[in-house]
DNA sequence: AAAAACTGTGCAAACGTTCCCAAAAACGTA
DNA sequence: TACGTTTTTGGGAACGTTTGCACAGTTTTT
């Protein structure tokens, strides 16, 4: 069961030229000249040649294709990041490869080896939540494979990074629950490994500051695994309602649909009584019952940027010793 | 910036051995020594040797890796699938490579086509709504490529095709509708290119005829764009309502959400009134208002069957030429 | 004791490209 | 006419594997 096609060598025969010249001539190289350059094109037009991108990848060493690590891609967020980078990549006839965390170290770090063992040319990823070693990634980042963070990125790696802006988009929400009335505001956040966590913890209290609440730490529930596991939000959904919180403030796309979830599962009567504001990028929040207050980030053009800066670094001619961090802004959607 | 490992001849150089020895011992072959095996295992093991999987590929002619087409990740149907195809792919050693169709046939081609360019081993493939011709898959498939349809596949395409019992999935939403005192049931559907479209129409009447309850053409509605343009979604549901159903099931995913989102914009009054019924396998249909009942496809298992028969297929030895269609039972979760 | 069979290893070609280097062809110029 | 330049082409190695074949050394068979 395979696949002919046609090669170099075919058309060189059948022309009657050799393989460099075809191989320069598709390339659009200025040594060979017009008319055997429209020879060799219409030739291969004609039996509808393609290069073999593997034979290609193995002569130059690179593949062409660039990794992508998120925690799933049931997610909008993610989703919409990927979309994002899909939109970049092909542009830039780049390849991607999906491939998913579910949040577990174990698993991110086995697919970042088996990508790099793929020879992708560089690496998109945003850390999973039980992620706190990064030492396969800087060992990997040395070797030369070129590494851009977005959303989850870790302190001390010298890359770049794309990012939201937690911190504001944390406090925006904040400070709405606080204008509509709320006193006692819960936060539920992820794993306290992840960047956006302290950031949005940070905007958290800083809205409270503002407004002289104080900060009551018994309030803030982490859930180390990101709400992939029910129970563990069951558990802190469970832990915060005796507090008899009126508002509560999700920091993450999961977390903000599970703790929904778990509301309506075991205090339906309570669900509907407390305001919820929360980061999530699901299209589908107008559908939701009760309604919340949604943080959206710029997924898309986080996507987008992290893409770009990556084939920048693939591409350049010189290792990259200037690195930014680009901080793009989030969107507050007020319930209606 | 490029990325050093070791290879086949520097194991083989340090040892004193042959390239082709030491390409036998990794590989386990039996006619190499056991004394020699060791060496170079542990050898390999030391430098941490990686086969370049690009190099292989282009000596072996296959690369290992399996295209899928699906029209969006960012849909929980067809993220489900996918994590199914990557639980059986991995597992097989296989890599998979994602492409989004957006429900364009154009996109769908130019994907296919660039998956083909990469030398994909297989290909997993559910059809674009859009999707009329599928001669250009005809023309791949006669060159070697094996195809596995799932969910949207074509008719006269003799290969493996996995799909949900979309007739009966369909027959038990609208005899719940009925069952629950329902008579005036449109049904809001996908392209009528689609399998799915067809097969989930034949449900519908099915039941319609089961309870005496007569066929009426005009509360069909069909969407040529499965409900990726809102407005095709809302000119339906402003063309449904004079009609004054008083159920409506909706043959898909987006489709369900969709009108859901159009029925609480263009007429809020009525969108608890009416009840719905439709293809989701959203996990959080527990969160919308108006509540609904859904059928669920088993999206996992049917990427895990299609993953298999594919892999058949690229692993035969010689042509296939017995095919099947598996069906799957979907699953009604009753609006609660 | 010679022939046959088996074991373990190496040589070299091949997969389809790209690209360095050299050679040939075309053209000017003295 | 001869020679230098420029333009266009070809030869062949290389990328890292896999594998058919050959060969040397050992063991078994006749």
């Amino acid at each position: 069961m395979r696949f002919e096609t046609s090669t170099i060598k075919d058309i060189a025969k059948a022309l009657g030229l050799s393989t460099s010249t075809v191989s320069r001539a598709l390339r659009d190289r200025y040594e060979i000249s017009e008319e055997t350059k429209k020879l060799v094109l219409a030739y291969a037009e004609k039996v509808n040649y393609r290069a073999n991108p593997i034979a290609r990848s193995l002569k130059e060493r690179r593949s062409y294709s660039i990794g992508i690590i998120v925690s799933e891609i049931a997610n909008n967020f993610f989703s919409q990041v990927i979309n994002g980078i899909e939109s970049i990549a092909y542009d830039k006839d780049y390849h991607v490869i999906i491939s998913q965390s579910h949040e577990s170290y174990k698993q991110e770090k086995l697919n970042v080896e088996h990508l790099a063992s793929r020879s992708i040319d560089g690496l998109l990823i945003a850390l999973s939540s039980e992620t706190q070693d990064i030492d396969y990634l800087r060992s990997l980042y040395a070797k030369g494979l070129p590494i851009v963070f977005f959303d989850r990125v870790p302190k001390d790696f010298e890359t770049h990074k794309v990012i939201a802006n937690n911190f504001k988009g944390s406090f925006d929400a904040t400070e709405h629950l606080i204008l509509s009335g709320k006193r006692t505001i819960a936060h539920l956040t992820n794993s306290e490994n992840l960047s956006i966590t302290k950031e949005r913890l940070e905007g958290y209290k800083a809205a409270l500051v503002k407004y002289h609440i104080e900060f009551r730490p018994e309030l803030v529930k982490y859930c180390q695994h990101g709400g992939m596991h029910s129970a563990e939000l069951e558990q802190a959904v469970k832990e915060l309602l005796p507090l008899q919180p009126d508002g509560i403030f999700i920091s993450s796309d999961r977390l903000t649909t599970g703790c929904i979830m778990a509301l309506k599962k075991t205090n339906p009567e309570v669900a509907h009584k407390i305001a919820i504001a929360g980061f999530t990028n699901s299209n589908l929040v107008e559908l939701f019952s009760p309604s919340l207050t949604s943080v959206k980030q710029p997924a898309f053009e986080m996507g987008q940027v992290a893409t770009e800066l990556l084939i920048s670094m693939i591409e350049a001619k010189r290792p990259v010793t200037e690195f930014e961090t680009k901080v793009l802004d989030t969107e507050l959607v007020k319930k209606r």
